[in-house]
DNA sequence: GCGCTCTACTAGCGCGCTCTAGTGCGAGTA
DNA sequence: TACTCGCACTAGAGCGCGCTAGTAGAGCGC
């Protein structure tokens, strides 16, 4: 038993104990045409004997093409969770094989897209990337690539986003409907599709003739976020400022801090203060209360995404495409008409 | 530009441009004796003009060993996250490289790990595996692996975890201590470290003398299943049965869960029920109310199974090993004295 | 008998790299 | 001058596979 652990047996070793050539149990497990059924079935049985398994680094570098899709996500975000279940099935139908990056404190969006790219991933798929437009674009040149969740322009590279302008739209004019009219946006910083929400909000507020009313807390897409923002509003309501109406939450893990700061203060969601997410993640139902929030498909996000990817890779020279998909405002329980007065 | 993508330069490439020969680029990029600085710098410095970087596949074909580490987890678990985050450091300190493979729907963990092994990982750390132990030593036998926070016996492989008798004795006395009799345990079910769990609250129970108090219900490590258990009392309580007046939960996703159901219900937390998580990851200080736990060291446990893995790795013939992680209550806000009567 | 096609199989190159065993050369030593 | 020695560098085998080109043999028509 060497360092390397196990010896793992090779092609040859299968050939030599089924008697026939290195070739034909080549042939045999890439399923090809070229073999009879009988020795098929004795290559397979010898392989399973010796346990003998294919070597995906000597396979890929004979065939030139890995077949392996590459995805960077951030390993907190629980909406990059849905949507990496999402792209496993799709990537898997399409006969490509998924290898994942995380970037995390000390691990950074760069090193963790390296490591897919020095694993010979034909394309990347980036989960909400932080990286700036060009390099972003720098990478689309070097690679197949898809941002999911962040719109990109004037990069080669593929993006699958919300709809954002529509997401924040039916859930402002939701807010108003009901009445709110302090309305406030916690945003998600450098988050995907926080600058669109942003400008979303603004023009919403806007268009109502609340301009006087706009208001943006600095925030980002964490819990921490929230709970700061929702310690800020409540210290503001000691000095004198009241509460907003209602906030429209960077996303769902901001609103579920959010909401615990004000559970913490004893201030009532919705009776006091509404509050609105963003992605109806699978947090969404584990609130107290309902999240009210607006869901993105992480499902469809995924397969578009891994579409886009795999398309560019069979069929040369595709240009990059956008897909934009819609929001859907989910009303449930933390949105409700404002106090009266 | 073929169908690949773009054509990847290669080491030939690099020599061609820097007038050396493929070897001397070898030597440089492996950072070894035997060039000249002068040349070192102009090899990498084409190296970057033309954008080469190294092949993973074909170097771990060439050398052998992949320097790989693979790690198995679940792409939902808030406290696998806190592994992953701690696994990627300390691996990158010991010169490995990590490769991560999620279960999800649709994703079995044998799928998971083959998919590691193909593509070389010269061992697997498999974050709360859910298969058997006859699998586990199968695996063992076949590659080194580690189980972390599922304790493994009669099995070749290393397995890092809590003392889950030492932390549900502290979780147990600290509600005994404050006058808990009615203590409720909801079950990881068949979740890493569970069984140990619920035997440590059964010899609790009875070393307080409160067999006949002793009540299991059925879970697992969800947020789901802590609504579920959440809504059995509160359903049991209009029909009569009261409530326990402490609820050990399977874990921190779990207490969520149960906290949001109680909160729903309207029932007050510590005021009727004190509830006690287990992981103390992340989550824990999200809670509307600190969340009272056991702490497992996330990072202490990564570091723990990367540790020992490439241990075996560098010595050969090494024998499995276990640590045990002493855990520690962090009492916090969801425990309290019961009511009165 | 011949040529033809079809199936089952094999030989052997090459993927991009690592690594051992060298070669060539200037400096140091006797 | 002859010799080592150390340094910078190169030649070339081989890692485990995929794949193209080829062979051997059976079956068939004429």
């Amino acid at each position: 038993m060497s360092a390397t652990g196990k010896q793992r047996p090779t092609m040859a070793d299968v050939a030599a104990r089924a008697g026939v050539s290195r070739a034909l149990v080549s042939i045999v497990f890439r399923n090809q045409p070229g073999a009879g059924q009988e020795t098929r079935d004795r290559v397979l049985r010898v392989a399973e004997e010796i346990g003998y398994r294919p070597d995906n680094a000597a396979r890929l570098l004979a065939r030139g093409r890995s077949r392996t899709l590459g995805v960077m996500f951030t390993v907190h975000h629980t909406f990059h969770a849905d949507l990496v279940e999402g792209i496993y099935p799709e990537a898997e139908r399409r006969g490509y094989d998924v290898l994942l990056s995380a970037t995390a404190p000390g691990r950074d969006e760069i090193q963790a897209v390296e490591a897919l790219l020095a694993h010979r991933c034909e394309a990347v798929i980036l989960l909400g990337p932080d990286a700036g437009a060009a390099r972003l674009d720098e990478l689309g040149r070097r690679t197949v690539a898809v941002s999911v969740g962040r719109r990109v322009r004037d990069a080669r590279i593929d993006s699958v986003h919300t709809a954002e302008n529509k997401g924040v739209r039916q859930a402002m004019d939701h807010l108003f409907d009901l009445g709110h009219r302090r309305i406030v946006h916690i945003d998600g910083g450098r988050g995907p599709g926080s600058a669109e929400r942003r400008r979303a909000y603004g023009a919403a507020m806007r268009r109502y003739g609340l301009q006087a009313e706009t208001r943006v807390l600095a925030g980002s897409h964490t819990e921490e976020s929230g709970i700061e923002a929702g310690r800020l509003l409540v210290a503001e309501r000691e000095r004198g400022t009241p509460l907003p109406t209602a906030v429209l939450a960077a996303n769902d893990r901001c609103a579920l801090g959010l909401l615990m700061a004000f559970a913490r203060a004893g201030v009532e969601v919705p009776g006091e203060v509404s509050v609105v997410g963003y992605d109806d993640s699978h947090l969404s139902h584990l609130m107290p209360v309902g999240l009210t929030t607006v869901r993105q498909d992480a499902v469809l996000m995924a397969e578009r995404a891994v579409g886009f990817v795999v398309d560019r890779l069979d069929e040369e020279n595709r240009e990059p495409r956008e897909a934009v998909i819609e929001p859907k405002l989910v009303v449930r329980d933390t949105t409700g008409r404002p106090a009266p007065g």
